[in-house]
DNA sequence: TGATAATCGAGACGGTACGTCTAGTCTTGGT
DNA sequence: ACCAAGACTAGACGTACCGTCTCGATTATCA
């Protein structure tokens, strides 16, 4: 016998407006100052609903950045036909992207939200980032795949992900010499 | 003539104890968990005591760091004759590390701190982990200097650092493969 | 039609609790040791359940006074027949009331807790002490009111603060003094 | 066989700063915004040189005020001819006397700091208000002394500050009908 | 004429309380 | 059962003062 259930269902514009709420606030004012109650508040919806559906802000942030709310087509690499130029350019808008005019970088504050959030640290790896990156990458490399391919992405995201840590600048010729620490050898 | 001022002086012990609580407290519970009312109370301080010579909780862990009191020895790589497992033996160290014996992964905790505090981001590239890394990555790479290594360095550590954050599995073997990824080829 | 609003109400319990903790609070340590963090610790309230109903600590013990938690049936005089020796018993016992066994003055108490908050001031004199005072007064003198009553009231009233304030000794034949010189001359 | 001492005399310099500093913060801030921290900010002294001295901010005011320097000549009453209109004219003074332009009135920060000191009490009555009062007020009374007078003093004293610590508004008016209260009856 | 000792400005120290903010839970009344 | 609203306990935030202490420099008195 199957159990049934009474009442109404899961409300879609709660679910929007939560996601939408998040996203404008962590883009304003990044992951650390995003809180709960200010996507309550924001959203126009109790703080009970949140916590029906997302056990932390963290999962929240991760279900927005699924639905490219957050990076939107920039997961997507560019195909000129210079696949080490592409994967550059890619690499630099990545970590020259901004969360707002004038605010954090938006890199920074996603490892912020992986570091705090299985979900988000998850997908950051699995779909957000790498697995885009991955598919250029092969036809860099000669069509590679496996542990080898995933070795390489890592590689490439990684070093970025630790510059972007490190608060310091670095221009499209660095992450051109970075493509080829990677790609280069196997491409020569 | 530099202006003089007299009055006491910064107590030496007040800041060895708030070193020592605050390392406490985050090999316990992580980066995040860690309060500066905790590390007052810990420490037997005043809390303006920290405030006055820290601005922030990510950079009193910096300082902690600095003085080797997070990582001890670990920041030294071994050196048996081969490169290859040397790096590998000490990535994988680095990566499975529990800041305590059912805690967080210690790395993990040190990219919150480093995402949060500009300081500690900065140190964890620059001398912290990557500066160490690089030594023995040069002899393996040839000797090699400047951009190239940094590039290599940077590869290898942001690899293990995205895969510390995305919370799944990897063993000495895919360490071994993502040293061949960056050393490798130019070993050959 | 009135705006209405939803939601849970204001919790009676914790109203009380933190009005019984604080007349307790006051009465052991008297107004200026009277600490909201104290309130709220002994009361298991959060602070800001404090916060969200007074602006400040006077206006707590205003509330207090005002249901009769901290001169409780102190507030109204005999009535022996003798007006003039039920004032003077009135006044008295008013000036020697200590918060606790060993305290300070509880007149004085009131006094620095009427100077710290417009509320308890007005009701001070409006409610508290002069209310009770000017009724019986007025039979002493004749059955007069308005000004020419409000004058007595507060000189009687006020006399006796002054006197507080002094930290001088004033017993029963003092006040039967006093109420000679304001009261005595209408009655003769 | 005395006690001797050596070493520099107490500084009247600081002593000056010091009381200049107390008077002019009360007079901006009021007694409860008043502290022993900004007192030796503003005077340019160490904190401990205060409190070498006085054991608190009380006594710090007490002491400016016993000098003069917070009523100034206010303290002494006009001298007319007509007695119920020079005692009325000098509580009406008081009670509308302000701290600063904007501030609050500087009869209830006396009396805050009344209730808090004990010297600053003592003096508030015997000294600095209560006995210019009795001189002026002997004289409208036909020249008594004694229990009786004090009793008159005190209530007039006493009436304006209970109704200074109510906030409502009083003027000339109703203290002359407070002064024919108490004096009036004896008068005729 | 030193040595001695109390003064001074400055400010670090361990604490307590401030008033605000957010977490996560619970309660209410409406749909 | 869901929703918006928001009160509840709990506790961290960063700041302001408390009263004590330590520092080095500066006087005065006494040996």
């Amino acid at each position: 016998m199957a159990l049934s259930r009474t009442g109404p269902v899961r409300s879609e514009a709660a679910r929007l407006a939560i996601l939408d709420a998040a996203v404008s606030l962590f883009t304003e004012r990044g992951y650390d100052h995003l809180t709960m109650e200010g996507i309550a508040r924001r959203a126009g919806v109790g703080k009970q609903t949140i916590y029906r559906w997302w056990p932390s802000k963290g999962d929240v942030i991760a279900e927005a950045i699924l639905e490219g709310r957050l990076l939107g087509g920039r997961r997507d690499l560019p195909d000129t036909g210079d696949a080490r130029a592409d994967l550059a350019a890619w690499l630099t808008d990545l970590f020259t992207l901004r969360a707002s005019p004038d605010g954090e970088g938006l890199l920074r504050s996603l490892v912020a939200a992986a570091a705090g959030s299985a979900e988000t640290g998850r997908r950051l790896r699995a779909e957000i980032l790498a697995a885009p990156l991955s598919h250029r990458l092969s036809q860099a490399m000669g069509g590679i795949t496996g542990p080898r391919l995933d070795a390489a992405a890592d590689a490439l995201l990684g070093a970025v992900i630790l510059r972007a840590l490190s608060r310091e600048d670095f221009g499209q010729d660095d992450m051109l010499l970075l493509v080829d620490a990677i790609v280069g050898p196997a491409a020569r």
